[in-house]
DNA sequence: AATCATAAAATTGTATACAATCTTTGCGGT
DNA sequence: ACCGCAAAGATTGTATACAATTTTATGATT
């Protein structure tokens, strides 16, 4: 067993933190009070300061000033954008993962896998959107990209708080077979089809999303609640 | 004229040293420690902190634990994503933002390309580069993709880094016509020629680096050295 | 009862104080 | 002279104290 820490640097708590919000233990919205944080963690306002400055930087994280750090809210627009740019980014990943793709690292992944399947099973939802999201981070991390892996791992973390926004009702999360085609597709370094079922896979996800403008207009809240004693 | 305001925000002092690395005033390996810059900016301790946190998470500045922050120094392998990375996303902006252009936008960027010119012309390198910089940002800006306007920004800011470190002697820096080609590109709302004009001006940039592989190899040093006294 | 003004409480923003770590300097030994 | 070691100095890391702002509670007035 590892000697415990005597405290957590700024990083942790902000990973802590992120893996709690992409677990949707924290719904977007949620305020993330300094003082609660740092009693939570057992650190001192400042350690929690630069976690939550750190968060904000990924917009995981809105600090409004004076009010404090709230679970960011993505736009319909700022969601839109982010699954773009995922749909740029990751399918050539996938390729260039593909080429790259070793034994040992089909095996991690099978491994990753089960544990997502038995996530589901356990009905444990939040984990296994967390696994879900780090899947396609070891997918990126495999085509040795650091940079767009960055981006890319940013995309996802900001991916999972459209989820918690967006979601249709009762759609699936993440088809059980579509990780499972990806990693065959990479084991066989087939680049082409690695892009390819990256990129259905993708669309699927943002088909289980509701990204339709909401209709919603204030100025005809009297027209619904007209009626109410006619 | 303004107020003049009492302090700079941790935000601002970001600002004010990015711009100061970017114009090469700062050299990457500089170090930036923190009671100097505190001094400098009129502030304690705490927003110069932050300061360089938030440059430190744009891989701006690199800190080192218990050694202080200094100017990052991206190796080879980053230079060459970072450049990858510029390839793949900004001329596809480029496209995008040709599609959306304003006459007002065109004026701006002609008066931004002016002061461009003006900055050679005094030999103000620093100045010229930073706002070379600028033009590329602004038009991702046009594009309207704030997501991947932040990665443009981003990777745009390191590139300056990579000119210091890997910039080939006696290389002209931006052509003068390749920003005047682009914006005309753009203002006849000429998306493909926009896009192959930003994607041969990216590679003119990094014709301009030398990106090999040193050759300097520690053990080969006696064989260098080795003759001295013969 | 509802609303606005005001005061108290709670929370964030910044500076400072102290602790921990690294760097430099000076000394003694070989 | 040169190397190693130890103490002093300088710098970063964390916590706490205080200031500024927002939020909540209270109460007077219409």
């Amino acid at each position: 067993m590892p000697a415990l820490k005597t405290t957590m640097t700024a990083h942790e708590i902000g990973k802590a933190i992120a893996k709690a919000i992409h677990e949707h233990k924290v719904l977007p919205g949620t305020k993330l009070g300094e003082d609660e944080l740092s009693e939570i963690y057992g650190v001192s306002r400042t350690l929690v300061r630069s976690a939550l400055q750190g968060l904000s930087h990924e917009l995981l994280v809105d600090i409004q000033p004076n009010r404090g750090a709230f679970v960011a809210k993505p736009s319909l627009r700022e969601a839109r954008e982010i699954f773009e740019a995922r749909a740029l980014l990751e399918p050539r990943t996938a390729r260039s993962a593909a080429l790259r793709m070793t034994q040992d690292a089909a095996r991690r992944l099978q491994i990753h896998i089960d544990d997502e399947h038995k996530a589901l099973a356990q009905n444990d939802i939040g984990k296994a959107l967390w696994l879900s999201g780090v899947f396609h981070i070891e997918i990126s991390k495999l085509a040795n990209q650091a940079t767009i892996g960055r981006f890319i791992e940013s995309l996802i973390a900001r991916s999972s708080l459209i989820i918690a926004l967006y979601r249709k009702r009762d759609s699936a999360l993440c088809e059980k077979h579509a990780h499972h085609a990806l990693l065959e597709a990479l084991s066989q370094k087939d680049g082409a089809r690695a892009e390819e079922l990256m990129q259905s896979h993708l669309v699927d996800l943002v088909s289980a999303l509701d990204l339709r403008e909401k209709v919603s207009n204030p100025t005809k809240l009297k027209d619904v609640l007209g009626g109410w004693g006619a």
